[in-house]
RNA sequence: GUCCCCAUCGUCUAGUCGGCCUAGGACAUCGCCCUUUCACGGCGGCAACAGGGGUUCGAAUCCCCUUGGGGACGCCA
């Protein structure tokens, strides 16, 4: 039999990285047992569903590049079908109308709570066979089963068992009519021929639920995979005061989505001692039953890294495609400076993502009209003007432009002049570029470029005359 | 509070049926080397089986309790 999986977010906000590691393992294993995976917006909560989390979602979800075989279903376009279900389940008594209004059930809660009791519907309406026409509000409420229990093997978990007197009759219709989760998910699941439910532990407890109506409903059981959690770094569950949690954040700040993924798949996951996967090795490696039971802290330095491993592995020019793509949606023109292809070659080891490249790349392509305070303090003294303007004309009287020329040049003028390297190269690199960090001298000096690396020595030696 | 779940370095984890574990790898951190900047890289250090009982010749590995953490208890999903 294929195996269907399915990634069913509902759009009430952006996709976080919790849900993108569901996603992933869902596309996984559909994947890797040749099936397929399902994707579903679960919007039946039609106030806080907004279009923009969905764009978000299906962003996020592209960008990733987490395909899907079937969809974009949306509930809401279901309602039709859920009604159906609903009028079956009446009618053939496994389900009834309660007319009990939310403040009674609030205070009932208050009063379990009070006694020390799991808060739960107390079944008041379950025999009172309303009529709908009668009653108000009318919701209807899932005849639960009172005895006995329901266990499943969970794949990650192994044996999961709950009592159905811990369950309590849980409303399946709104009062005016529409779905709740547990109906429409159910059905969809059902409907759609899910095989593999894989998604996060916070759904371990609506699983005897599901169970149940599935059952009710005479429908195959799909097999369960509850997968741990991911935490924030004070082991709260992850949440916006983490930092970014949203997968297009990630994208924002430069992370490579290869990187994303390989990152999270080593959550609760790991395959020996090996760290760095590409797709084609995760598909063929990873299995949900390998997942682990404990919740995983999320650690942004770990997927920088993995972010730096990946940039360095990545195709040349890919990856100066990328950094002129954002460099031009920063509104900077790439006329004016050095070939990309060059950069991305001599800057690749030199950042953890694509826009601490950009950032560190920019006096390439713009001029700037601050000079690092710290390698000012650090490396201009009094002589430092007068150093710049002998090396200028001698890098002035090159003709060939090129970081062997200009690595000579310096040398041998440091030579002459009885100065260390680093008294003529510092104050070169803070000239040329600002700051005192940048690849070796000749190269930054040849990306410059010699007619603008010339205009900023000039500059340098007026402002650096001044501060002295 | 009630129910469910989890528990190896700061973090992600390895740890096949208990012996090969004086617990391995990676990130982070610290030190050294490379480097006439900063990185990359190389080498090395620090660092964990939550606690207590069992079972066993032998337990990180099995059982129980305690503690700690997480999740769920909605006309949200």
């Amino acid at each position: 039999m294929q195996t269907v999986t399915r990634f069913p977010p509902s759009p009430t906000g952006y996709l976080h990285i919790g849900g993108a590691r569901t996603a992933l393992f869902n596309w996984l294993y559909a994947r890797k047992t040749g099936g397929e995976m399902v994707l579903r917006i679960e919007d039946t909560d039609r106030v806080r569903s907004t279009r923009k989390a969905i764009d978000a979602i299906l962003d996020s979800m592209k960008w990733m590049g987490l395909t899907w075989d079937k969809g974009v279903y949306y509930q809401t376009e279901r309602f039709d079908r859920y009604r159906d279900i609903i009028a079956q389940l009446l009618d053939q008594d496994k389900a009834y109308y309660c007319s009990c209004s939310k403040e009674r059930l609030k205070e009932i809660r208050e009063a379990q709570r009070a006694k020390g009791e799991k808060p739960r519907y107390d079944g008041c309406c379950r025999n009172k066979r309303l009529n709908p026409e009668t009653c108000e509000p009318a919701v209807v409420r899932f005849r639960n089963p009172q005895h006995g229990s329901v266990a499943f093997n969970d794949v990650v978990r192994d044996k999961v068992e709950f009592a159905n007197n811990e369950l309590d009759d849980l409303i399946i219709a709104r009062s005016d009519g529409t779905p709740t989760y547990n109906l429409s998910a159910v059905v969809d699941d059902m409907d759609m021929g899910v095989t593999h439910v894989i998604r996060g532990e916070d759904h371990i407890n609506n699983t005897p639920r599901q169970i149940n109506i599935l059952e009710a409903l005479g429908s195959p059981l799909p097999v369960y995979a509850h997968v741990p959690l991911i935490l924030g770094e004070d082991g709260q569950r992850l949440s916006k005061r983490h930092g970014a949690v949203s997968v297009l954040q990630y994208r924002d700040m430069g992370i490579l989505p290869s990187a994303l993924l390989n990152y999270l798949v080593r959550l609760g996951w790991s395959h020996g001692d090996q760290e760095i996967f590409d797709i084609d090795e995760m598909i063929e490696l990873f299995d949900i039953d390998k997942i682990n039971k404990s919740p995983a802290t999320f650690d942004l330095n770990k997927l920088l890294w993995i972010n730096q491993q990946y940039i360095v592995a990545m195709d040349p020019s890919l990856l100066a495609k990328e950094i002129s793509k954002r460099l031009n949606q920063r509104g900077i023109g790439l006329s004016n400076g050095p070939q990309m292809i060059y950069v991305v070659e001599i800057m690749r080891h030199r950042a953890q993502t694509l826009e601490e490249m950009i950032d560190k790349i920019l006096y390439m392509y713009t001029d700037f009209d601050q000079y690092d305070s710290q390698s000012l303090d650090k490396h201009v003294t009094g002589s430092t003007s007068g150093i710049l303007a002998r090396i200028m004309t001698e890098l002035e009287m090159l003709e060939e432009w090129n970081s062997a020329e200009i690595s000579r040049t310096i040398k041998k003028f440091a030579a002459e002049q009885g100065i260390r390297f680093p008294e003529v190269a510092q104050p070169l690199r803070i000239a040329v570029s600002g700051s005192a960090t940048t690849p070796s001298i000749d190269l930054t000096l040849w990306l410059v470029g010699k007619h603008r690396s010339l205009q900023r020595i000039e500059k340098a030696i007026g402002s650096f005359s001044k501060m002295t």
